[in-house]
DNA sequence: TAAAAATATTTGAGAATCAAAATATTGAGG
DNA sequence: CCTCAATATTTTGATTCTCAAATATTTTTA
């Protein structure tokens, strides 16, 4: 068991929890304090450009279209999204953010922003290079197993 | 803004809800389908060694201790965990892993060496220190950021 | 000893979630 | 054209996690 292992281990399991705090936490201080992070992200996945089908945006968001539509409503009401039933196809209804959610959406992008170029300030162009590659293979390997429990049971 | 940003950005957003999934994934198709991803995590706060108090595992798990009474209330009925009041202090609760929470902490560990060998077996003695040295900076970043918003208001 | 502090539990309320039932619409086959 | 299956969404009922505030018990302090 190397020394890398269990660095490695507490790094990630400190990473995690901190990511969870601090966006709970940057949402009660700043404006939009009305917003949960699930709602955040909900929003971040409405994304800022074009409609979105209440199913496309579930899916990105794994939970079920029912959960999502009860998520719509509260946004609806507080003025962040917007629903339009869809033409051609009645069954269907697309969402879009509106301005006040869009302004949500960069504000979010935002600490993300900052949370990255944090990260990227120090490294030369190689060791950003190792980096990208390094996350690029964890996250290959969480796909893999992701797919495997996925396909059997 | 450069490319390293995007693709930087997006991976961390992956890797965070990928790993949300498969800690969830893992729960169902294994043994101990019984328990949640919060009540793993209320088990590993309470460790493998000696007694806790109520206040001391909150504390560890950022949650009030009403909720940790809920959360230990339900661990106990599924008999993971055991209740012992202090001696000395009446005033206090002790919690400790019962053998089969116990067992049930040995698993989640499993699956946190699974996931990290994996990702050391894939790198060079290279990668692997330009992935820790820069966790360590986002990391740095984070405690930097919750100290920053506990601190002011 | 009486008041204040510390520790934990209980209670009431609000999100987030799912599964299953209900609703509305479309498309296909006869 | 009518019916039935499939699709997309909403509604409903239940559970879990969470907090804040009220309550209970015990200890400490003045």
């Amino acid at each position: 068991m190397s020394k890398t292992y269990s660095v490695l281990n507490e790094l990630l399991v400190e990473l995690f929890n901190d990511i969870l705090m601090i966006e709970q936490q940057a949402l009660k201080s700043k404006d939009f304090n009305d917003l949960s992070i699930t709602e955040t992200h909900t929003i971040e996945a409405i994304g800022m450009y074009g409609d979105k089908t209440m199913s496309e945006v579930a899916e990105k968001l794994n939970i079920t279209v029912g959960t999502l539509t009860v998520a719509v409503n509260n946004l609806e009401k507080k003025g962040y999204v917007e629903r339009k039933r869809s033409e051609e196809d009645r069954r269907i209804v697309f969402v879009h953010l509106t301005n006040k959610g869009k302004l949500a959406y960069r504000m979010h992008e935002k600490f993300h922003s900052a949370m990255i170029n944090e990260v990227i300030e120090g490294l030369t162009d190689e060791e950003e290079k190792i980096l990208v590659s390094s996350l690029e293979k964890l996250n290959n390997f969480f796909k893999k197993r992701l797919k495997k429990i996925g396909g059997e049971e």
